[in-house]
DNA sequence: GCATGTGAATAGATTCACAGCG
DNA sequence: CGCTGTGAATCTATTCACATGC
């Protein structure tokens, strides 16, 4: 919408967008203070600077991405980052063969420089794109460097010690959500071929 | 616990890795039926079958992966996937310099294949890696093809007919998230360091 | 008049706490 | 005895409904 120049938006309107009640929106919105218009609604842009402060995208977060397979050169070079002020400063690997490479504009640089880099350049994120076996040790390297926020994409439970924030994100997730909902609507419709040829009620 | 060959495990002991309480994990459990044994905690084995079976998770369920960029191409070799009865059958590009290569050991084929190829292999799931630009376009292709679940990673919002599921998949927002924790945090300190300097309470 | 902001009401999720079973 | 399974209690989230202010 703020792409769009449209000035104002209604609680009714992001509701409908969203798939949530209303009522919803304005609570949680009321959360962050009192940013609407009685009568008229929000202001797109204002709205957007207030969420952006208070999830602390308005500062930049220098990122670091350790393993530049597919999946971290996909990373690197995703444009939805920088839009949201994340700046990803380094990217790192373990594999020689690949340091010195450019990826998304920046150079694979080898993994022992990470302290350096990560103070250096302030890192405050580090992303874990590594296979599964090297994602617990990346992660302390990453936390005894500094990083006090990371984000795992391997396909494994890993540990940091307390204060340090851990997300981890599984690909798969979405897609057995998906399997989910497409078995029951299998189900209803097997139940709903059964009735259509021999059921009652 | 499966690949260490741990035969059973408690409610706590998994409440604790998956840092919930534990009362939520029989709870939970609860509603898939009463699995458990009282003294003795959950087989391993049987409580994978059992979710994985309420997930859907036994039966396969062909995937297409549209758009074979950095991030289609991480997703067609991601492991995580084909361990989880995701069997990607087919990568469709639209530009026909990808097609013909092979990306984690299929063939990139060409877009206007694709209501040969979800026909043709029973495809259930669509999974669209494409620019922003393509994803709707690619979503009604698939939908008219006969999916009927769609797995989003490009950075924009697309709609699909009802009956159909969608999931979108926002990579960014997990940073969102740390970032809005990580300025929880420095404001914590701050508040911290004006204290110890001069802060009296 | 119209849409916000918010107490009150409702619905839902989580946790407690303990009976019951292996 | 130990741990599940689950009513009851509690806590949290969502929605209603309307006073409030532009």
């Amino acid at each position: 919408m703020a792409e769009q120049r449209i000035p104002t938006v209604s609680s009714e309107r992001l509701a409908e967008l969203a798939g949530v009640n209303a009522a919803k929106v304005r609570k949680d919105f009321s959360y962050l203070g009192s940013y609407g218009t009685r009568g008229v609604g929000y202001d797109v842009e204002y709205l957007l600077f207030q969420i952006s402060k208070e999830l602390g995208l308005t500062q930049d977060w220098p990122v670091v991405i350790v393993g530049i397979g597919n999946l971290g050169a996909a990373l690197a070079n995703y444009r939805g980052f920088s839009a949201r002020g994340f700046r990803i400063v380094a990217l790192v690997d373990a594999d020689p063969a690949k340091c010195g490479k450019e990826v998304g504009g920046l150079v694979v640089e080898p993994l022992r420089e990470l302290p350096r880099i990560v103070a250096e350049r302030d890192v405050a994120i580090g992303i874990i794109a590594t296979p599964a076996a090297a994602a617990q040790e990346v992660a302390e390297l990453l936390v005894s460097a500094g990083v006090s926020s990371v984000l795992n994409f391997a396909p494994i439970v890993i540990a940091v010690p307390a204060g340090v924030s851990l997300r981890k994100v599984d690909l798969s997730i979405e897609l057995q959500i998906l399997s989910f909902y497409q078995q029951r609507r299998d189900e209803a419709a097997a139940e709903g071929g059964r009735m259509a040829f021999g059921g009652l009620t």
